[in-house]
DNA sequence: GGCAGGAGGATTGTCCGACAACCCTACAGA
DNA sequence: TCTGTAGGGTTGTCGGACAATCCTCCTGCC
């Protein structure tokens, strides 16, 4: 049987679609950073579609939370205010010390796969390829409790941080020690020792959480 | 100082977002059945709107993961399938004990809030009460992590629920029953015995899930 | 000088009409 | 039985239009 892989894969996403994704990447990317305001005409000129279709594509984002809307004042890229990155640093711990708790075996080879992109990317150095393996580890460990809803939320949670990492972008700052301690968290997993890998998890995290941009609280 | 509740209250909600609001509204009473197509003329006629509004309502709708679409043929109210009942339901279950697991005290009275309202809903008799109280109640659960995220996520994890109990209304079998349980958890929980409480919990969702309809797995 | 109030431009929200692309079904032909 | 085609219904996208709203600037008055 023929799949539509490989040399037969042809773009059969809607135009909408298209630029709900090509915004996506620059969002991710950093290339606009939060607050930047996004005109429905100026987006329609430079897409080279129409302004029905910017309008249902920035909906889109709007719902996955990338951007948000003031009535009557259009979209803004945006913008997680320090007390909203600890909120989502709370919502990240609860996703992920349950799914190391409720861990499946069965999940364990993705995890390892994550950890070994992770340190090819830390290899080639690039700090965008850098922030993306971390961030993909990171959801594989909520893939740990093996249910695609928990790992869908999970990628709406992480996609608002990679949000603020585009953004403030601190980027491979020590990536090597990083790394180290990603490691360190996979191998307590692998070794299904959860008590030891929950307690690392915390406090993994709650260091993620100091080394924030430490602007005044809101 | 005014605000704007009770007489001074005026929609300003856009027309889109009413008619997904009204939408929403009718995929949670159970007034559009998972399957059903939704044509966006015979919506537009409906609601006495134009299609272009009508696709930018569904078009939220989609991302919210309340209906499905299929590319040139259209959307049709989500079915969740048992097999996504089940995913869901660890997903639930990650969710909810890791929340009781981080419980802040002060998220407590909300949860005591969510049982009484419950109680209330019981004693009414109407079914379509007691399925919301009992999901608010649930979402009062995620909220004791006292993350804003957090509790939006588990939003759009028990609209699914929501969802599937409007469709397979076996609406108030043995409310009595189910009120007694969550009263237990909600004592446990307040009286900081965590683990009782988590061990209650485990229980209490895994018996839900049992007692979801008994299609057989797709 | 500072502030209420109005003019003007920019932008969004909504509508309408149009048309190609697409999907599904039914039917005819090999 | 399978292939190909015709037809109608529906979606996807476009362009233009206009009222409502917001923002900025300017005016005039105290």
């Amino acid at each position: 049987m023929l799949t539509a892989t490989g040399d037969f894969a042809i773009d059969r996403r809607s135009t909408t679609d298209q630029v709900a994704g090509s915004l996506r990447r620059q969002l991710f990317d950093g290339h606009l950073t939060p607050g930047t305001p996004l005109r429905e005409v100026d987006l329609a000129t430079a897409f080279g579609v129409s302004r029905s279709t910017v309008r249902e594509a920035l909906r889109t984002l709007v719902a996955e939370g990338l951007l948000t809307r003031a009535p009557n004042r259009g979209v803004v890229v945006r913008v997680v205010s320090p007390v909203e990155l600890e909120d989502l640093q709370r919502a990240r711990h609860v996703l992920e010390t349950g799914a190391v708790s409720a861990a499946r075996p069965a999940q364990l080879s993705a995890l390892s796969d994550a950890l070994a992109s992770y340190e090819a990317a830390v290899g080639t150095g690039a700090p965008e390829a850098v922030h993306a393996a971390h961030i993909a580890f990171h959801q594989a460990v909520v893939g740990l409790a093996g249910s695609d809803r928990l790992s869908r939320l999970g990628a709406a949670l992480l996609s608002d941080l990679r949000l603020a990492l585009a953004a403030a972008d601190r980027a491979a700052d020590d990536a090597a020690h990083q790394l180290v301690e990603h490691r360190h968290l996979h191998d307590l997993i692998a070794a299904g020792d959860t008590v030891a890998a929950l307690e690392e998890l915390s406090r993994h995290l709650h260091q993620d959480h100091a080394a924030a941009p430490g602007m005044p609280p809101g």
